[in-house]
DNA sequence: CAAATAGTGTCTCTAAGACAATATCAC
DNA sequence: GTGATATTGTCTTAGAGACACTATTTG
């Protein structure tokens, strides 16, 4: 085993020939000067998912849920005019969380609901601007609000529907779709540890940096959160139904349940209310709260 | 929805009144100096893991097992003499991987198997010497490879046993030993968010920074992983008995497991061999390899 | 043969999936 | 009433846990 002289501490003053036997703390931060050694910008990005319910042509039938994340268009170099995830640089005297909190209300109008980091990407040539490391996070926002503060065609924020599909071999299209503008990327499953699985960009589809890589992450993440409820009272109101409850699970894990089974499952989850839906056409549903 | 305008650049040259309508690129590269915004310092910290077979009074019993990590015994202010995780500060031209490979690397004397990162710590408090966000990483060390490089009681680097308690109100005890040396911490339960649990420290019972936090984190990531046997493989040699695999999920999880159940549910993971054990004082065991 | 681990067979119980049947509303 | 969703019940099957039993080695 080597000793702990293999781990120095970047900016302590070299060869000032302090021999002091008895140097205290104080001493030693008062001499210590952190921006001696090469420091990288550190940066979020945050990938913000919201489940958008479609308009409806049938009165009686419930509307058709799609999952969708928030891009900005670039409107600087580098990668001008290429859509992005929603980031920015992170400040002294605050966390990553607090960073892309701020960042994401900002982009967003909206507060997000959660906010879960999925990794660090740091990668030397990732950022040509030089050396900018970036923490990712997934984010979950309830289209209520959303809604609320609404949208502009005109805006260089969109709201883009995703897709993603994992084929036999680990290749995997990733692709998002806002009005006309379709995006697709396409990825290789690169490696899964401790529950984070991380992608290779084959094809970066137009999107900036890394950042179809760091969608993929984000939704594989995301969905695994998917499986035992954890992410998924964040896209509702407080008080929701066991139906809507099961259609986001549905929408974010791209698979069919029966409600039977599904209202088996979650039932450990939720607690029911006394209040009922109404005027839906149909049979009123019962409102729970999650437990 | 705000516009793009909230993500500034940082480092971007501002009041030179650069008017050009068609600016390339590479002419805003450039004029790109990164360095012009606070950054930073960036550290790996790892939590190593390795499994230790204690020595055997009966010939014919197996050797009990104990999961310990390695600490090393700060030299220099702050936090002077007491015990801390290996790892040190990110340089250019490398990923947080290669940075905790290289420190895990030089402290321990051994290849670490894997290495998997568990999350960022940012608490713009947590280092006394100013503004350093950690990326901590678990990793898995090979009890057969630390025995070839020896250890030596004198040295600032040592294996300390680990114990994980959660009592029913979220409050865990840490507690870590080596020899006469014993260090407690008590933590709080903070949030489980996508996977990953983080504690609030209440006591740091003498280690470093927050490291106690992080020990906790990267220990609740490994029984995790350890649940579908995904980190169970990477303290065993290539080929290994079922019964060896067993007890290191015992070891990591803390539990008890009926041999016949664990056959059952491993053997999807496993390919015999045509190997045996020998020589142990009892019926010889078939040597398997990782499926 | 004694003591220890290696390995197999099987019973029970729980949970998941499939599906049938009934309930209730807006129009 | 029609057409949609809401809600409950139950059959079947897969898997986990418990446990009894057999096999094989060294000293």
């Amino acid at each position: 085993m080597s000793s702990a002289a293999g781990r120095k501490h970047a900016g302590f003053g070299n060869g000032k020939g302090n021999t002091m036997k008895k140097q205290t703390e104080k001493d030693y931060l008062s001499q210590y000067d952190i921006g001696k050694y090469p420091r990288p910008s550190v940066t979020t990005d945050i990938v913000a998912f919201m489940i958008r319910s479609e308009e409806n042509e049938n009165y009686k039938m419930d509307s058709a849920n799609k999952l969708s994340i928030l891009l900005v268009k670039r409107a600087v170099h580098p990668f001008k005019d290429c859509w992005a995830l929603p980031g920015g640089f992170l400040k002294p005297d605050e966390t990553v969380e607090d960073c892309a909190f701020r960042e994401i209300t900002e982009e967003a109008g909206v507060t997000p609901v959660s906010l879960m980091p999925v990794g660090v990407f740091s990668d030397p040539g990732r950022d040509p601007r030089g050396w900018v490391i970036s923490q990712a996070f997934a984010s979950i926002i309830s289209e209520d609000a959303v809604r609320l503060v609404g949208g502009d065609d005109a805006s260089d924020a969109q709201w883009f529907d995703i897709s993603f599909e994992r084929d036999a071999d680990g290749k995997s299209i990733l692709v998002l779709e806002y009005g006309e503008t379709k995006l697709q990327a396409v990825l290789r499953e690169e490696s899964s540890r401790f529950g984070r699985t991380s992608f290779l960009i084959e094809e970066s589809g137009g999107l900036a940096f890394d950042h179809a890589g760091i969608i993929a992450t984000a939704l594989t993440a995301l969905r695994e959160g998917a499986r035992n409820y954890e992410t998924l009272f964040d896209f509702l109101p407080e008080r929701f139904t066991l139906t809507a409850l099961q259609k986001v699970q549905e929408t974010i894990m791209n698979i069919q349940i029966l409600p039977a089974n599904f209202r088996r499952k979650v039932s450990d989850y939720v607690v029911e209310t006394d209040e009922y839906t109404q005027g839906a056409g149909h049979r009123p549903a019962k409102l729970y709260r999650r437990k």
